[in-house]
DNA sequence: TTGAAAGCGCTAACAC
DNA sequence: GTGTTAGCGCTTTCAA
């Protein structure tokens, strides 16, 4: 493998000269410049990453985090992963800080952000809102040479690095996947969407009905509403709902709130259960699950969702020097049941 | 951070000495070596990656792994899963060999093993047979300092230093967990097995059962047999049921094969087609999955035990020295159908 | 505009 | 037994 040192050679230069080229720092002959980079292609140089590592350790990369996780525990595993890939590269110059918030307000979004910057972040990884004034301040931080990528919501028409997170779709599609599976009589469906103001949860819906619709199945929307990840709130929903629309053989839950919906369902229907299909595996649906009121649940990934982000962010600026794009990683899909929680 | 120099001067000894000592090296008074043991942990000295990893470059680290996957393609993940473990690694040092075998007999194993041993493997990654030859042979090489894991089928009673692979019990609960969910009615089952001689196989199907009765299923085992991973067996074996017996409705496949099971229902039920459950995710399964023929699959994450079998070994000599313990790594069980595949 | 040299942390060869 | 030194590949600073 061809190093700084023998492209120096090759090109009668200094190891100095060849690395100032290879980063397109200023201050070097065009003529040199060129016949060092022609060298370097026709050696097949690729920047060694135990080298580039080392020395990094005196100019440390600062990663800030932004997660509106105050009171919404899906983001522990996310969390979890981030530590991860700070324990991996935590020798390589790693550094990070999480700033969590509550909600998904944009001024406050706005704010959390700038306080990151001023923390002197060099990169940034966001869970944010897909809003003009959220891409209008992304856009402006990649002018500035901080780099942004997003972490579980993506901002598609920023100019993020790119989107670490789920296909909000294909989860809900999977969900009316295994509805199929369960059962061909007429489901009658409850179904809680989490918000109608986040995009992910909009997807995930859309995504039930297009396969309902798509493999013809027999259903009836009896009643929708949203939870709003607040568990009395969806406990109350659920509650009446089941009370007054005896005919509920199916409960669709987009998002948080599962402790709700699982206590008004052993309330009113211990020996009648309808079918629970949930999202994401927190404390409290796995619970529900083991006593056999969810039957299943679908997830993306979430430790993943931290993890890799984390990782992508880091190599993006300290091995591939921003000079190499990083593909969007989209999380796997997956189904949990008892037996493989 | 502490670092090697850090110790020294406390130490007041030299680089190299701190070195010997933190390697258990011979030649360092005794004392000595005390002293500088106590000052590196109450500095809670951790060796740093980036330094070690550049050091290394210098004496590689050559992995030999036993694939018996010669006409057996569900191993091409976990060579993919080698791929990326070397890519992330090689820079730091790491090589590797394959070498690929057909089938389970235990004196090719031997021999191969052997043979990847001559070729100056320091640490070995083996998908091989639990039998008393071969554990005598791996706690040979073990005894004589060459690393030793398994991938895929543990081995352990050996000496082997961890296993990389699935938990083939909890996948047959799991398989069991989906039959539950799809149907209370009776379930008459064609139950085909991979081989009896694999521990694994038999694992899986242990678990299968053990959950349907569990669970008080209501099942009866129409007919049983080995597919022996054999298409053309596979399809003769279940084409004969399904004339012999129009009742069987549930139809699980424990190893390879689907390609031979799905041909025949779909030429004998097309249109009252029984469950089908399978395992693994090779492309004729997949195919199967897309048309309608199987209706899941449980996986266990075979990338990820190519992966970290590779990743792990090498962080055990390269980083951690052969000084720490390293966890065995189960792989998750998921279940794949049409939607989330 | 370019070169030389030091240094990131660790290892190994050689010297004493 | 122990210290010294060179070097892994890359970056950065200082000097020219």
């Amino acid at each position: 493998m061809a190093t700084i040192k023998d492209i120096a050679e090759q090109a009668g230069v200094s190891r100095g000269t060849v690395d100032r080229v290879l980063h397109n720092r200023p201050g070097v002959n065009k003529e040199v410049s060129l016949k060092v980079k022609t060298i370097a292609k026709d050696m097949g140089y690729k920047t060694n990453r135990a080298g580039r590592l080392l020395a990094a350790k005196k100019k440390p990369l600062k990663v800030g985090c932004l997660l509106p996780d105050i009171g919404n525990n899906f983001f522990e595993s996310i969390i979890k992963g981030f530590e991860k890939a700070y324990d991996e590269n935590k020798d390589f110059g790693l550094t990070y800080i999480i700033l969590h918030i509550k909600g998904f307000e944009v001024l406050s979004h706005l704010k959390e952000i700038d306080n990151l910057v001023k923390q002197n972040c060099d990169a940034l990884l966001l869970t944010t809102i897909d809003h003009p004034l959220i891409i209008k301040k992304i856009n402006a931080l990649i002018d500035s040479g901080i780099s942004v990528a997003c972490v579980n919501t993506d901002i598609p028409k920023s100019k993020r690095l790119f989107y670490v997170g789920a296909d909000y779709f294909k989860s809900g599609q999977t969900c009316a996947g295994i509805l199929n599976l369960m059962t061909k009589t007429k489901r009658e469906i409850l179904l809680l969407n989490g918000s109608y103001k986040m995009f992910g949860h909009n997807e995930r819906l859309k995504g039930f009905i297009d396969t309902l619709d798509r493999n013809n199945t027999d259903y009836h929307i009896v009643e929708k509403d949203e939870t709003l990840d607040d568990i009395e709130r969806a406990y109350l929903i659920t509650k009446k709902a089941l009370i007054k629309y005896p005919e509920i053989n199916t409960i669709y839950l987009g998002a948080g709130g599962s402790d709700g919906v699982g206590k008004a369902v052993l309330e009113e229907r211990a020996d009648n259960k309808p079918i629970v299909l949930c999202f994401d595996k927190v404390k409290e649906t796995m619970h529900y699950i083991n006593i056999g009121i969810v039957d299943a649940t679908v997830t993306q990934a979430p430790f993943n969702q931290g993890y890799f982000s984390l990782k992508y962010i880091f190599e993006y600026e300290m091995i591939y020097n921003k000079k190499k794009k990083i593909d969007d990683y989209i999380c796997p899909t997956h189904i949990y049941i008892k037996e493989n929680l």
